[in-house]
RNA sequence: GCCGAGGUGGUGGAAUUGGCAGACACGCAGGGUUUAGGACCCUGUAUCCUUAAACAAGAUGUGCAGGUUCAACUCCUGUCCUCGGCACCA
């Protein structure tokens, strides 16, 4: 039995006193940058889920150094932000406290403990003022090159954290609607318990509010474009230049998954689109105010659209509630309503507008607009379904071809003109009391299959030709009844009654046809259009449509219609084109390019992060700390729970925010607000390899061209969009403004899997989080590493569970067994000699192949593979041995195949195997780890013995051996084959019609 | 709704990219060893069926339904389900 209680201490002791894994980040010729993410510690300590990013590197790290390259493995704390913060107000202990306390814990009672290569005298701590001095002198860069900006903006707010929040730190949960507000309002059915969306703070789950601040803005979005651009060159050896790692080693290539990639492209969110000016032309009606008066007079109203080509359907326009024309716009008769309606939308939170669901709400402004295209006027609405950070903040309303304008336009009682047809197609519903019972018969006769019921038992038809429509009326008109009617919705919608047949084409048909319906459903008369009927909805909210909803709001391509000299092109091909170009000859629109991408707001109202370091003075504004007077430190607040009041704790210290202009020397004040954590975390990597620099440079320049960028970072999937996106971003900022020579930090990201404890999520409200400690007291590091990279593939993680891990350490136990008792056992036969020597190069080959892309799962299982087989000569060779003395023997096939056992296991556990590699090497001092890594000899992979798969039909019946020479000929195989009892026996008396040879693989007789 | 990943034994997962499905491990069963438990070692372990039983033979089998092929977990078409991410983005 092995003591890993014994072993893993000492080489701790022995590789810190050594400094065995120490990189001379200066001298060292063949520098690979392998990085994990650092972690924030917060006070649970590390759990397992930390450990497979860190085994991950580690292993990697190890195996690359054994390749022969300088790996720097350095690690760090992410210890600033609100993780630790809040987590300090819990415990009630200051978070600077704290803070030294856990970070202590995390690194000498646990990450120590692993075994990895973290370089210890190059750690990094965001809390450090050696540190956050340089994530304030980015900021300062920033603000000097014009990339900050302070700005009054509507912000995400975690009424529990107190805290503005970015967008990308909240998060959608699903909460199930209180179920007694429906049962018990009169009428309606209960109905099952809703699940609601609801939008809440990342950390705390508290739904979250919006507000307006003052807030610091870095400008990512001028950075948009070449964020997405460059994932496009992210691919192999594009900064490959000086690369490596050679591509051959690293299977994926240089590069980024796809997936992450795609999340990236997602969130950037760039589309191509058009923007369309509506000009204002009814001044008459206008707000007071003169000099807005004029300026409207001149602007008109900019809309984005992807969807150029509905123009001729624009029915209304609406504003953002936050759009700068709404004032101006609005009516004295409609201020009243108007001002309502946004202090309402203002006041309401995100959870309250997100549990009305898609409900759209809005209000007319009393104005009306131009559409230059045709010289209608339409009228301009405020709603809040349009957003005022995408696009333009306004938005052209064509309700028959936009789902959500088609939801406003019903509820409003706004036009809906279809200026786009699906391509002949039909759909038409039949009440079942509207024809005779054999109705349905009759349509069979007469070619129409695709008909359908709904659950009343009414019929539903679709047909696809316009000359179906023809006759699809007249036997309908036959069979119908006088008190009847039927709708037919489609390339043209029509209304079927006994004596006559009505075309609904514009809202003067409406009129006549909603007359003509009233005539036999006086009930109708209420309604102002004929959509809810054929919707199906009688009451006053207009529900979701059904059956006709795809023709009713039809967003496909099809026919334009009703769009002057652009009838008949299809939509969204040549119609749009021809609209856009005449459109931009006109000067009525623009090409345009949106984002999704929003601004990355900076400022945090909190007291645990860096001072942005900005001093405001009444008669100079905004002016940044001078650089010689960098860090701002951190003041100490004995009271620094945040307040709620939308200021940070730091301004209660007036002490502190009291200082001179660094421009005129008058009292100025300090911005009080601190920085946000991912500011912090997005640069770190660049510190690593210049750690202990304090004077005038964050980084040393020809340090940082050696190592940078980082040559893998591997990390949760769950940064690879912000934090990703963020260290992109400053990269590339700082590359602009000349302070590095590259703009991508990381040649590749690798995301991992996620642990799942004994099938569930592991998480700290479940309380099923694992304290990796436990496992290191009863099985030690090695095991841990190991089991960890065995439990499935790299990037999807694996479930976690007790039992299996007691086998990685029963695999770390035999190996150890057998080393021990048979270090010198002989080999004496021949073909055990060739088949080990066989064995042990397939295994290097595949170990070393696995290990270059990652596949730690694999790469175990080869080398317990390995084991076993080792195992199973034992057996076999035991009998055999002399009887002198053995210990004065020994056999060098055999020494080497326990030699090239530790050395591959090496990477994957430390501790054991440099502990087996002394003892195999008795006089020798030199560390496992400063070994080579083993080679393989393809040539000897090359000629083994081929076992040939027999098929009859292809149905296997034999299995023949041969030599690789043999099984390389097709005479040489079919011999073989022929003289094989089963095969003659399959075979029987029928003739082969044919023979499938593969080389060296199989052979299949067809028959 | 949109985007992405995935469905293989009792379980976690393999499968050279179209060529022996289930490597490796967990679990389970039987045996050995042990005073006992644990640990360790050996053997077996997809399902069904034939046989008194063993040896063995056969059939079925990678979510479901089709297709291509001498040959499909792998390719194509359709469909169902699960898990992630995004979501009033015009």
């Amino acid at each position: 039995m092995y003591d890993h209680t014994q072993i893993e201490p000492k080489w701790i002791k022995t590789w810190d006193k050594n400094k065995t894994f120490k990189v001379d980040v200066k001298k060292a010729k063949k520098p690979f940058y392998n990085l994990a993410m650092f972690p924030y510690p917060s006070g649970e300590g590390l759990h397992v889920g930390h450990i497979i990013p860190y085994s991950g590197v580690d292993t990697l790290g190890r195996f690359m150094r054994m390749r022969g390259f300088d790996v720097f493995e350095p690690m760090g704390f992410d210890a600033f932000g609100i993780h630790s913060e809040n987590f300090a107000i819990k415990q009630g202990i200051h978070p600077k406290t704290l803070i030294a306390k856990t970070t202590q814990y995390f690194r000498d009672q646990q990450m120590k403990r692993l075994g990895t290569l973290f370089d210890w005298e190059r750690e990094v701590n965001t809390t450090d003022p050696n540190y956050y001095k340089w994530t304030q002198w980015i900021f300062v860069q920033m603000f000097k090159h014009g990339l900050a900006e302070k700005r009054k903006a509507p912000v995400t707010y975690c009424p529990s954290c107190k805290t503005v929040l970015s967008d990308e730190q909240t998060e959608i949960a699903k909460q199930s609607q209180p179920q007694g507000l429906t049962d018990k309002t009169p009428g309606v059915e209960p109905s099952a318990p809703g699940v609601v969306s609801v939008t809440v703070c990342e950390r705390c789950k508290t739904p979250i509010e919006r507000r307006e601040l003052e807030q610091w803005f870095f400008q990512i979005t001028k950075y948009a474009n070449k964020l997405l651009e460059n994932l496009d060159h992210l691919n192999n050896d594009v900064w490959g230049k000086d690369q490596k790692i050679p591509e051959k080693d690293l299977k994926n290539g240089i590069n980024w998954s796809e997936k992450t990639k795609r999340a990236q492209r997602n969130w950037i969110g760039k589309q191509e689109g058009i923007e369309i000016k509506f000009s204002i032309k009814y001044q008459e009606s206008l707000a007071s105010s003169d000099t807005g008066r004029a300026s409207i007079k001149q602007d008109g109203i900019t809309v984005f659209t992807k969807f150029p080509e509905t123009i001729f359907g624009v029915t209304y326009i609406v504003l953002a509630p936050e759009h700068k024309l709404v004032s101006q716009l609005t009516t004295p008769e409609q201020k009243k309503a108007v001002e309502e309606y946004i202090n309402q939308v203002k006041g309401k939170t995100e959870q309250e507008r997100i549990a009305e669901g898609k409900t759209k709400t809005g209000v007319f402004t009393g104005s009306y607009v131009t559409n230059q295209v045709n010289g209608e006027k339409v009228p301009v609405w405020v709603a809040d379904y349009v957003l005022a950070t995408y696009g333009t903040g306004a938005v052209m309303g064509v309700p028959a071809h936009d789902e959500r304008d088609f939801a406003f336009a019903r509820k409003y009682g706004l036009p809906i003109k279809r200026v786009v047809l699906p391509k002949n197609s039909h759909k038409s519903f039949i009440l079942k009391e509207s024809v005779p019972s054999d109705f349905v018969e009759t349509l069979k006769k007469n070619g129409y299959e695709n008909i359908s019921y709904d659950f009343n038992g009414n019929i539903q038809v679709e047909f696809n030709y316009d000359q179906f429509a023809n006759s699809f009326i007249k036997l309908v008109a036959q069979a119908l009844d006088a008190k009847y009617f039927v709708d037919v919705v489609g390339s043209n919608n029509i209304f079927v009654f006994k004596d006559k047949v009505m075309y609904f084409t514009d809202s003067h048909d409406e009129k006549k046809i909603i007359g003509e319906i009233t005539r036999r459903w006086p009930d109708f008369a209420k309604n102002r259009t004929l959509f809810p009927l054929m919707g199906f909805q009688w009451g006053d909210e207009v529900a979701e449509t059904t059956f006709y909803h795809d023709y009713l709001c039809f967003e496909e391509n099809g026919i334009l219609v009703n769009s002057k000299g652009f009838d008949g092109m299809q939509s969204q091909k040549d119609g749009r084109e021809a609209i856009v170009e005449w459109m931009v000859k006109q000067g009525w629109a623009g090409r345009k390019t949106t984002f999704k991408l929003r601004d990355w707001c900076i400022s945090r109202q909190r007291y645990w992060g860096p001072p942005i370091p900005m001093i405001n003075c009444s008669k100079c504004g905004w002016q940044p700390v001078p650089e010689k007077d960098l860090p701002v430190v951190l003041p100490f607040v004995e009271d620094y729970q945040p307040t709620g009041d939308g200021k940070s704790p730091l301004a209660k210290d007036k002490a502190w925010m009291k200082v001179k202009c660094p421009k005129c020397q008058g009292w100025a004040e300090r911005e009080t607000d601190v920085s946000d954590t991912f500011l912090d975390s997005a640069w770190y990597f660049l510190r690593y390899p210049s750690v202990g620099l304090t004077d005038k440079e964050p980084w040393d320049r020809t340090v940082t061209k050696k190592w940078l960028p980082v040559d893998i970072y591997i990390g949760g999937n769950e940064h690879a969009v912000l934090h990703l996106m963020y260290a992109r971003f400053i990269t590339m900022a700082l590359k602009d403004m000349d302070f590095i020579d590259f703009e991508e930090p990381f040649k590749k990201f690798f995301a991992h899997g996620l642990l799942i404890k004994e099938g569930v999520k592991m998480s700290k409200s479940r309380g099923n989080v694992v304290n990796p400690n436990i496992y290191l007291d009863k099985y030690g590091a090695d095991t841990l590493r190991m089991y960890i990279l065995f439990l499935g593939p790299y990037e999807a993680g694996g479930d976690f569970r007790d039992t299996a891990i007691a086998g990685t350490y029963r695999f770390l136990n035999r190996i150890w067994t057998l080393i021990n008792n048979y270090p010198n056992l002989i080999i004496t036969s021949k073909e055990v000699s060739q088949k080990l020597e066989a064995v042990k190069n397939k295994t290097v080959k595949k170990v070393t192949d696995d290990l270059s892309s990652l596949q730690f799962n694999t790469a175990i299982a080869s080398l317990m593979e390995y084991y076993n087989f080792l195992s199973d000569v034992v057996t076999k060779e035991l009998p055999n041995q002399p009887k002198q003395n053995k210990l004065a023997l020994s056999c060098a096939e055999w020494d080497s195949a326990i030699k090239v056992l530790v050395l591959l296991l090496a990477p994957f556990a430390p501790f054991i195997s440099e502990e087996l590699w002394t003892q195999i090497n008795k006089k020798s001092l030199q560390s496992v780890h400063d070994q080579p890594w083993p080679k393989y000899d393809e040539s000897i992979l090359k000629n083994q013995e081929v076992v040939i798969v027999v098929q009859v039909n292809g149905k296997v019946k034999d299995k023949i051996t041969f030599s690789t020479q043999e099984s390389r000929v097709q005479k040489e195989v079919e011999k073989a084959v022929m003289n094989s009892p089963k095969v003659r026996a399959t075979l029987a008396n029928k003739k082969i019609a044919k023979t499938i040879f593969v080389p060296g693989r199989l052979i299949n007789l067809v028959t």
